[in-house]
Formats: C-alpha cells, sequence, structure tokens
DNA sequence: CCCTGATTCGC
DNA sequence: GCGAATCAGG
C-alpha cells in the first residue's frame, strides 16, 4: 500500500482528531501502526499541539549507534543507596534497624489468605465474586501473566489458583491486588 | 502483559 | 519517502 492522497487524508483527519496510530494504521489497512506514525512526522505533524510552542527535543538519546562509536561517558558507577522501601506493602515490617534491609528477598507480599484481614467489604467482595469466575489453574499452569493468587487449602484437593490475568507489574489480578496491596488503614482502631 | 508515540537507519 | 526495529513511557 502507498500513501495516496486520500489515505494521507484519512490519516490527517484521523490523528487530529486524536486517533492512536494503531488504530488509523487499523483504519487504513495494509500499513502497521509504525508506519502511520512514521508518515505523521514526515509531515510534519507530529506534534498535535500548536506548532508556536518549540522545545521539543534538547536531549537526543543515545542509542545503539554503530556509527562513530567514540567515548563512552560512565559518569555514575552505581553508588550503592540504601533504598528505602520502594513501596509499602501491606503490612509494614518494623525497621528494627536504620539502614537494614528488608529480609524479604524478591517476592510480593504473600496473600493473606484467610480471614485474619481486615479489608475494604468492598474488595473482598469483589474477591469472592471474582473467585467464581477465577480459571481455577493449577500450580503447574502459573504462567508470568495469571494471577498467583492461591484459594482453598493446598492440602487439599479443593486448592487452585485464581488464574485471571494479572494486572500489569502485579502477580496478581486486579481484584487480588486489591486485598494484597492494603493501602495501609486496615483496623485501625477497634472501638473495643 | 497490553498499549502509546518517538526515533533511527537500511532500504 | 518508507517503515521495521527499537526505545521510552503508561
Amino acid at each position: 500500500m502507498s500513501w495516496t492522497d486520500e489515505r494521507v487524508e484519512t490519516l490527517k483527519k484521523m490523528w487530529s482528531e486524536g486517533q492512536s496510530a494503531s488504530q488509523i494504521a487499523k483504519e487504513l489497512g495494509g500499513v502497521t501502526r509504525n508506519a502511520v506514525i512514521g508518515k505523521v512526522h514526515r509531515l510534519g505533524l507530529s506534534n498535535r499541539t500548536a506548532p508556536g510552542a518549540a522545545a521539543p527535543k534538547p536531549e537526543p538519546k543515545a542509542k545503539p549507534a554503530p556509527k562513530v562509536e567514540a567515548a563512552k561517558p560512565k559518569p555514575a558507577p552505581k553508588p550503592i543507596e540504601p533504598e528505602s522501601t520502594p513501596e509499602p506493602a501491606a503490612e509494614a515490617p518494623k525497621p528494627s534497624l536504620p539502614a537494614r534491609k528488608q529480609i524479604i528477598p524478591a517476592g510480593q507480599p504473600l496473600p493473606p489468605q484467610p480471614s485474619a484481614n481486615e479489608i475494604s467489604p468492598e474488595a473482598l467482595a469483589k474477591v469472592s465474586e471474582i473467585e467464581k469466575k477465577a480459571k481455577k489453574i493449577g500450580l503447574m499452569e502459573l504462567t508470568e501473566r495469571t494471577c498467583k493468587w492461591p484459594v482453598g487449602d493446598p492440602a487439599t484437593e479443593d486448592f487452585w489458583f485464581c488464574g485471571l490475568p494479572v494486572q500489569q507489574g502485579k502477580p496478581y489480578c486486579e481484584a487480588h491486588v486489591g486485598v494484597a496491596f492494603q493501602p495501609m488503614s486496615a483496623r485501625r482502631d477497634r472501638r473495643r
């Protein structure tokens, strides 16, 4: 396929409408989103905003340039930082020592199984609801993109993993992420 | 993982 | 000019 006037016109129109490159490519057919983006740039309408503002890329990111491979600036030899807890987990382990690193290897916070937790009723409801839809996969079926939330007693036949599509980085699906990563407000005060 | 646009560079 | 490959960010 080539960029006929008509196709270019469609491209311009859709692009100005805010359509994504992939959508445009799909509409046009015979081209990939890369082609669309490339064309967009060549047409000079990359920036969907007013062309007046000019202060684009003062920093051209160095890339694999097989051409002139001169000197490699090696500024930061990686000074090991203390690195405090990057993301507060559900139950923050008390740092008994200031500069003490977490004992937890690389794992995500383990799923709090049963009732011991008081999570937002919402989340819980959501969980029990999705557990119906759960794929109930076995240990072997676990992949990088399956929710690894265990359900039931591992010592029983009645044990399975959620298996639903995980949320991006997380090890669990959305619903389970909701209960796994508590903001930190749980049972603050039990008016006992 | 999915998606997005941006850039490079051989064709 | 074209666009796949790659990068970078969400």
